[in-house]
DNA sequence: AACATATATGTATTTAGTATATAGTGTCAA
DNA sequence: TTGACACTATATACTAAATACATATATGTT
């Protein structure tokens, strides 16, 4: 239930339709949120349901092409966002990473295979940083809250890149010095 | 498929059974991984079948009481395991936060209903921090990466909370400004 | 003509997460 | 003594999220 009111707060903006809300999160939220299609679209059918928005279908273009539909959100979409927003979250924050889960358990593993898993790490959160810094002057356009959040993802950026170095300069001293002889486990 | 081999992954240390499981993860993962035992006892279910770990049913005690299914990884679980762990991670971190969801959006919202609500958070990672400031030294048992991975878990800690103290001091200078009037929408 | 790309929506399946049911044992207090 | 509560243990039902796949039209390119 998180997307959905993800969803309802982006119509406060302005009136979307499924396509645009995906491109909207991707540019936007892009670091930390991956969104797909299926959840938008299920969605977007539950709100209206709910009249929480409404849905007007409309051309693509002047030139025609698939038809696309509109929604916007109704006042009681909108009081119902309101009442969410000054909720306090259920949840704790969730972290889910493959490679923090595999990196917890390189004990079992091959040092070098661990180096490997790093720099590939590295490589994609360097890149990952410089279009976060980037992107920080379009969004300081949508207020404090959003700029906030957007420097959150800067600062969370430099912060794992920082200890995703420290960790490799630690395995490789590890690794060289041969501190364990590691054993590969039989493959088959 | 991420909890699956964290199973698998415990199971190299020594063997467990579902309840031990949860517990286990509770204990050493518990800030950033919470588990439930449907999710566990699903996938213990599922290893079992395609023959990557075996079970032994055992009483739980000399005073009788329920008893427990032990489970222990076998030689196909361990070369399974292995090739997960070399494998690079097919997607990206996912990070997942109701607070977050709901702070990125307040430009709609009240600015006494975002104080309260980053205060809330303050105190919860506060008490978090000082739990996982306790913890360093047990999780140091268990290797270099173990170690590195509760250390990042601290740093991401202390990160957080500094920037959640300056956003609330943000947001306060702006409230007491009086810089944007904000207007409450229709409650119905 | 064949192919790639962009726009647009939708369904099906799998995995993850939450809630709840069940059951035995031990402990402490009313 | 019984009854509430906590601990150990497993299991199922249900909801939400995530992934994969399917469909359709228009535009540009080779």
């Amino acid at each position: 239930m998180g997307i959905r009111y993800a969803i309802l707060g982006l119509l406060n903006y302005e009136d979307l339709h499924g396509y645009r809300i995906k491109e909207h999160i991707e540019r936007n939220f892009g670091h930390m949120w991956s969104i797909n299609y299926g959840q938008i679209y299920q969605n977007l059918k539950r709100l209206e349901d709910e009249g929480l928005v409404k849905m007007v279908e409309v051309a693509q273009s002047e030139n025609g092409g698939p038809r696309k539909k509109l929604y916007c959100i109704t006042e009681e979409g909108r009081a119902e966002f309101s009442r969410w927003l000054a909720s306090s979250p259920d949840r704790q924050m969730l972290l889910r990473d493959p490679f923090l889960t595999r990196f917890v358990f390189f004990d079992f593993g091959d040092p070098e295979d661990a180096l490997r898993l790093i720099d590939e790490q590295i490589e994609s959160y360097e890149r990952q940083l410089d279009r976060r810094r980037e992107n920080t002057g379009r969004w300081k356009q949508y207020g404090t809250y959003v700029r906030l959040t957007s420097e959150l993802g800067v600062e969370f950026n430099e912060m794992y890149l920082g200890w995703l170095k420290r960790a490799r300069g630690e395995v490789e001293r590890r690794m060289r010095a041969g501190a364990k002889a590691w054993e590969a486990p039989p493959k088959r």
